[in-house]
DNA sequence: CAATTATATTCCTATATGGGAATATGTCAA
DNA sequence: TTGACATATTCCCATATAGGAATATAATTG
């Protein structure tokens, strides 16, 4: 099975580094002509237009027209789930202390016998 | 030019929805062995065996043996940049008011004259 | 209508998958 | 040593790029 399509899902669309500079330059909720991203961004107008099909496709921007210009939005709550994902590890780089705090007690809690209880199926591994 | 590989960098390597269940049954510190994660995610041993070699070589995951076991852990701290990229959009899906609000003040800047800066070389546009 | 401008689409190509099957490697146990 | 077990690697293949070049489509202007 190949990779999964870019359109498949935001985490896709968000691999490839020129739509991450897309979105970004689109952050703070101007709208931007497909010229000025390809001016500002220094993308051949070809790769611009298809990466915004990308992006447009997974909901990340949405377009209207202007004349012949056809200007994009970006609807940045689509980046939510990838932020909700990302934010479950968010303790493992920030506190220090919390993180050496919440081993200290994991420890205790053992030494106490409050092992955190495992699955019936789960069987207890040497490690 | 072909996409890049999924080794390139950590959004390449969680744009695949099984690494991602990976990292997170590798959550909470626990290592686990290989056999273990193919009966707690049901993908087949080598699957897992390879998505475990693209995380390792990015460094989400690192490992160690313990007799002809394999044990992975995991490197949450790798996953930074993407929460780093994500969270400057944060505001755009929490504090619905204040986006509101935010929306309301550049309106009245606007009115009264203060509007933000345009950089030389970028003309004003229409929209 | 013709020329011009703005953007999208089509073609082509080299490359990197991700899965399945089979096999190799490594380690322990009798 | 010989199995048996745990994991990694290799092969094969269908598919989806991402970029470049060329072209098509759309809208404006004269």
């Amino acid at each position: 099975m190949p990779r999964a399509a870019t359109t498949t899902d935001v985490f896709n669309a968000i691999a490839e580094p020129r739509r991450r500079e897309i979105i970004d330059a689109l952050r703070g909720g101007r709208v931007h002509a497909v010229g000025e991203l390809v001016k500002k961004l220094r993308i051949p107008q070809p790769a611009v237009s298809k990466h915004l099909g990308v992006l447009r496709r997974v909901g990340i921007v949405s377009a209207s027209r202007y004349g012949r210009h056809r200007l994009y939005q970006l609807n940045a709550e689509e980046l939510k789930s990838v932020h909700d994902w990302v934010k479950t590890y968010e303790r493992f780089w920030t506190h220090q202390l919390d993180r050496i705090k919440e081993r200290a007690e994991r420890k205790a809690a053992e030494r106490l016998g409050h092992k955190s209880r495992v699955a019936k199926d789960e069987e207890e591994k040497p490690w």
